[in-house]
DNA sequence: GCCGTTTTCGGCCCGACTGTTTTCAGTCG
């Protein structure tokens, strides 16, 4: 028995290892497509029915049976007999720039080198100039490249690289011949973590651009820089493309440089089937003349779009596609019906349920966050603590849990046209058993129940802590649902399938949280409650006046989910609200 | 290996840059 990532990254390195072979390369792309459009399924793709799974896109029989066998025996055996003839280690050596499955088979095959060491071993002897397609150039970056490997397999969070977006713009911008400058890749799509930072420029002189790009100060080494491209290692350890563009492409640029690469795949099939060619200058006809430049189709006035990411859209029948939607997950269909979502926006949200204060572990003060949450434009605000077992954290006693609340209540007195109640964070403890008594629960206005300790229970167990949870009636809202901790601690285990039936079930939202380092629910589990109908909340968790500000974040979730207005209980006015929490049970 | 409003066979996205080459393969996004 197989689990779903198990699955998923089994077919990937068949995909990887194929490459390798030098096998069919359509071949190829169909293990790494089906397991890419698996991994945006929330439901285990062992109970699916062959039915179910041939459904979906890129998975034909020789995947279905693959996923048989990985189900039957863990394993398939077309990735048995290809780990006899190349060593998976061997795929260590991909991270480093400049080597890809050509060459890493071949320093295989003819320096017997199976592991990073045995590159670095090699490539200090000298051996590496002597292959075919290498040389004294490809030696040495290979060397360099070696001593970055770890830091550039790293991803860095969605919120930190948009700050250091922010600067490398600002210092872009300063140069004369940018015309416009704009954001790109998967930090524009939402991802919760970025790779590397990928910019766009217009300019009519690009070479100028680059030339002023790669001397910026941020700029650690440049790896590639030609006259319309460059990349570049920033000294904040991440990559940065920056790509220049005449302004008349601005929109194709725009389109095929924010990806994703498997959203742009499947258009540019899309846009062959009705006769045209996509590329980053615009969208052209075709009429058997695919092998004409860029030059000449511009030339012939075979170019019917290219300026705006609308007219491209618009030019292959679809309507405009939101960047956050941009992973192949079904929204090309959806832009051809014209049902793609109406997504909610940071201005439809009212207000925050889960917060801390200097009372637990927080940095502000009840009326300064109070204040902080007015200064955000919202109508009303939850504020929220721990819960007394988290000690590490001040959690509060029953005693003080009330006293709080009744200094919430003065507080709302005072508040015009502002409302503030009082949510808690209340640890679901290790039987599921909430971390107050019921009566206690019955005083907090919103009740927010997380798990923060005992996260290595096996998935059965878990599932049946968090599912006694959710169904206490005072429970309201099931706080991260997933515990990890990007880059730093991995998902606890749980049958998410069968916690968002029960919170619809019970009419229990789920919350998306907005701390860059957490960002739970996954977007595809979001995307999979709302399609069941569990309601939803978008929550900054913030710990002090400043990370209030990490809506923003929560907020790209519930769009990379699809989600509209409606979909949120954030949106909602405070009278509403209340009558919703009030209600909610009696709605089944 | 997958797929079909031209097809159950014959197609399958597209271009920039580097290093090794003397016309291009490999890598990358």
């Amino acid at each position: 028995m197989s689990s779903n990532q198990e699955i998923i990254d089994q077919l990937r390195i068949i995909g990887q290892l194929l490459e390798m072979d030098k096998a069919n390369p359509f071949r190829i792309r169909a293990y790494e497509r089906a397991s890419q459009t698996l991994s945006g399924l929330t439901q285990k793709i062992t109970d699916m029915t062959e039915d179910e799974l041939k459904a979906i896109p890129g998975i034909g029989p020789g995947m279905i049976g693959h996923i048989k066998e990985m189900k039957a025996t863990g394993t398939t055996k077309e990735f048995e007999t290809l780990k006899k003839r190349i060593p998976e280690s061997l795929l260590k050596l991909l991270e480093i720039p400049g080597l890809g499955p050509k060459r890493a088979k071949l320093l295989h095959d003819e320096l017997n080198v199976k592991s990073l060491d045995d590159l670095k071993k090699a490539a200090e002897g000298g051996k590496l100039r002597a292959l075919p397609g290498f040389g004294e150039k490809l030696e040495e970056n290979i060397l360099k490249g070696l001593s970055f490997a770890q830091a550039a397999g790293k991803r860095m969070l969605l919120w930190d690289a948009k700050m250091l977006m922010e600067t490398l713009l600002k210092e872009i911008k300063r140069c004369p011949a940018v015309i416009e400058t704009t954001p790109a890749g998967s930090l524009r799509r939402g991802k919760e973590t970025v790779g590397d930072l990928d910019i766009l420029c217009t300019a009519r002189d690009g070479a100028k651009v680059i030339e002023f790009f790669t001397k910026l100060p941020q700029v650690e080494k440049i790896m590639a820089a030609g006259e319309t491209k460059a990349t570049v290692w920033l000294k904040s350890q991440i990559q940065c493309d920056l790509r220049v563009v005449p302004p008349e492409s601005f929109g194709a640029a725009l389109q095929y440089f924010t990806g994703s690469k498997e959203h742009n795949v499947v258009l540019r099939e899309h846009a062959l089937k009705l006769g045209y060619t996509i590329n980053e200058y615009g969208v052209f006809e075709v009429k058997g003349d695919r092998l004409l430049t860029i030059d000449d189709r511009v030339e012939k006035g075979k170019r019917i779009a290219g300026k705006t990411e609308e007219e491209i859209y618009k030019a292959l029948g679809l309507a405009w596609i939101p960047p956050e939607l941009r992973e192949n997950r079904g929204e090309i269909e959806a832009a051809k019906a014209n049902k793609l979502p109406k997504l909610v926006e940071l201005k439809d949200v009212k207000g925050d349920f889960h917060n801390h204060t200097n009372l637990t572990d927080g940095v502000n003060t009840l009326e300064q966050m109070v204040e902080a949450a007015q200064a955000m434009g919202w109508e009303w605000v939850f504020i929220g603590d721990h819960s007394q077992s988290l000690k590490i954290a001040k959690g509060l006693s029953p005693q003080k849990l009330h006293e709080t609340i009744a200094q919430v209540r003065e507080l709302n007195k005072k508040s015009k046209d502002f409302r503030v109640f009082r949510s808690m964070e209340v640890d679901i403890l290790k039987d599921g058993k909430m971390d107050y008594e019921d009566q206690d629960l019955d005083a907090i206005d919103a009740v927010i129940a997380s798990v923060h300790g005992s996260m290595k229970q096996p998935e059965e167990e878990m599932t049946a802590r968090v599912s006694r949870a959710i169904n206490n009636p005072h429970v309201d809202i099931v706080g991260h649902l997933s515990g990890r901790l990007l880059n730093r601690r991995e998902p606890y285990q749980i049958n998410t399938e069968a916690i968002l039936e029960l919170c619809k079930k019970t009419n229990t939202a789920l919350e998306l949280n907005g701390q860059p380092e957490r960002q739970d629910l996954f977007d595809i589990h979001a995307h999979r409650a709302k399609n069941l109908g569990v309601p939803l909340a978008v929550t900054t968790d913030a710990h002090s006046i400043h990370q209030l500000a990490y809506m923003e974040v929560a907020v790209t979730i519930a769009r990379r989910a699809w989600l509209e207005k409606k979909d949120l209980i954030n949106t909602m006015n405070a009278e509403d609200l209340m009558d919703w929490l009030k209600n909610r049970k009696g709605s089944e």
